[in-house]
DNA sequence: GATGAATGAGGATTCATTCAT
DNA sequence: TATGAATGAATCCTCATTCAT
């Protein structure tokens, strides 16, 4: 996790100070992903960071903040994690394919990340929707590149990247989140998707 | 919303209570959906509905109660709304249209049912989870009817199902919970989401 | 002490409720007057009312509420402790000298409530400076009939007014809160304040 | 403010030292005044000094001993400007009168002082004691060299000295303090209350 | 059934003070 | 001397739940 843009004006000066708010940003994202926001303690992060209560807010202004700094953080992360698993020479489906893949996978190795940028609906609505909406346009350029392309329909638009977006969100949650033993590979279900975007469901 | 079918074990024994039980169901529904969860407070449904702090307790055990009791109403509504904006003899595709079509009109109605099975990820993940396999496996059925049916292709299932039903979920998160004034209609982002599932998004 | 003017929404709506509400008033006043408001602790005031934390915010909304609340009464109390010390028949500088014994006995008797008065100063400026500007106007209009008896010089107004309060509240601070072994009694302190005011303090 | 004679066991040795110093203590007064004792923090005070945070304890053990050498500090200063207001040749009743015009004027420049020593009763008592019994002793001391000289009664004593002294108070409180627009000059304030000194309030 | 007062565990937050650098 | 991070006791306040009437 690297510190997103919403700093506090409590930045540490001192590389001590740097690694203790690390500490605290970690400690919260395991008290936050067990447990949810609301019962999730400061003292129980500060215990799991082993620092004292007092430090807390040497840091952050409350629990409010940590928790949208983090928001924050895993939003960045699983864009870059998405960005990470493409390779921007293959072709537009193909991208789309990768682009779920490295997302399935990065829920699975971090679940607590999908936990708290759900439970941001209710405690940092902003960011969750800046989230999702960042997201979403982020897929529609991609739809528009390959209708440029050639290698999808020239009108697919916002609408056709959120279906997207919830396809890809609810197999993750299913698959990545909820993952159990007799479920198909990630490779599967991205595959199983993919066919969808490629020639839908109707009979061939 | 109408009283689902988990009941508290505090049944209502006179009319009077009947009365009492639905104005609580009601002003919950509307607290909950405003403020959330931890941010509501039974003093303030009880301030709502009219009644005595003390009355609560006469008909439900505690707070998660009634937001279980009301996860399970509101579930229900959801499955009843799409069951009843679809037309069985249509195909299968037209089938899956008018199911989002409906999603897409109740959802914005109810604003608040959006919100509160979301929350229940966190204050009644079982429900939540029910919720959603509930109907993931009705879309199950749907594919594999329409399969039978020669509607659509034959090797559709659960991954597919949950594809489409995230699509859904997504769709009306941003055309109906969303929804701002300059976006198009139910009807056309309905129309678009079902092109993908007809025609896929690749290159005519 | 009598319940002030400034009420919370918080009435108590029974007979037990009151009674309540008279030891939180009764406590506070004994919490304040040993400690003063920042050493006061709300789990202190509800010990010695002998009722439990959580009952205190039935009542009020907070400790700057309660503390308002009790300025307000005591504020009031002094006044009629003074009004009843009066006999308004009597001359004008009779009067004034009443007034000063009335207080001076008042504030022996009941020591807190001076000094709850004097840290209104920081904790409830508002009324602190109502307290004196009712009681400067108060003593304003006891000159201006003394002067229309032609008991008094006709030319008095605030300035004289404020004197003489300030006059009162000191000799108050000193023979009544500060009181020694050796000091003279009450009766003599207002005679000697009264003699002042009666011949002021040139050479005969 | 300049320092006093109370001294914390921490003198500075250097002229650095004493610039921060002096820097705590000026930040001490505007902070104490501004926001009153409890509501300063010592963070606030070095933040407007300008020097760090631990710097603090560098020249004071808490937050009470530099309370107390500002209320050292202040109470000197109110001194001195009430016997550099005066003349020493001057009848008696003329001595009183320019003391308290020269009070007033110091009230109206430096109101922080005016508050930080009422607020020593809470939190400093002994030196708030000290500072009004100082005073009055001073003015006792007027009064009887004024009986001496025969400007004055000779049966002065105590009681009329904190009588005097509670007036400048109040007149302070109310026309440096509160002063409003339509008040009266210092010197009008001054000559009214020096007139209750000279002839009392009784009719010509 | 209805009422509303009483309860107290629980948790966020503050801030004076200490300490390592 | 100066710095600023670290400490943790202290306390206000909330609110789900219980109970007497």
């Amino acid at each position: 996790m690297t510190q997103g843009d919403t700093r506090s004006d409590k930045q540490p000066r001192t590389e001590r100070g740097r690694r203790t708010l690390r500490k605290l940003l970690d400690a919260a994202a395991g008290e936050f992903g067990d447990h949810g926001f609301h019962d999730a303690s400061i003292s129980a992060i500060t215990a799991r960071a082993g620092v004292a209560l007092g430090s807390f807010y040497t840091y952050f202004d409350s629990k409010d903040a940590i928790f949208r700094a983090l928001v924050s953080d895993m939003s960045d992360a699983v864009k870059q994690a998405a960005r990470a698993a493409i390779d921007p020479a293959a072709s537009a489906l193909e991208i789309e394919r990768q682009a779920l893949l490295g997302f399935l996978n990065f829920a699975a190795e971090h679940k607590e990340v999908y936990r708290i940028i759900d439970e941001a609906e209710f405690v940092d609505p902003a960011n969750y929707r800046a989230h999702y909406e960042t997201i979403g346009k982020r897929i529609t350029e991609r739809l528009a590149t390959g209708g440029d392309k050639g290698d999808l329909r020239p009108d697919l638009g916002e609408v056709e990247a959120w279906a997207i977006m919830g396809m890809n969100v609810f197999l993750g949650l299913r698959y990545a989140i909820w993952a159990c033993e007799n479920d198909g590979a990630a490779e599967d279900v991205a595959s199983r998707a993919n066919s969808i975007l490629k020639r839908g469901i109707g009979r061939v």
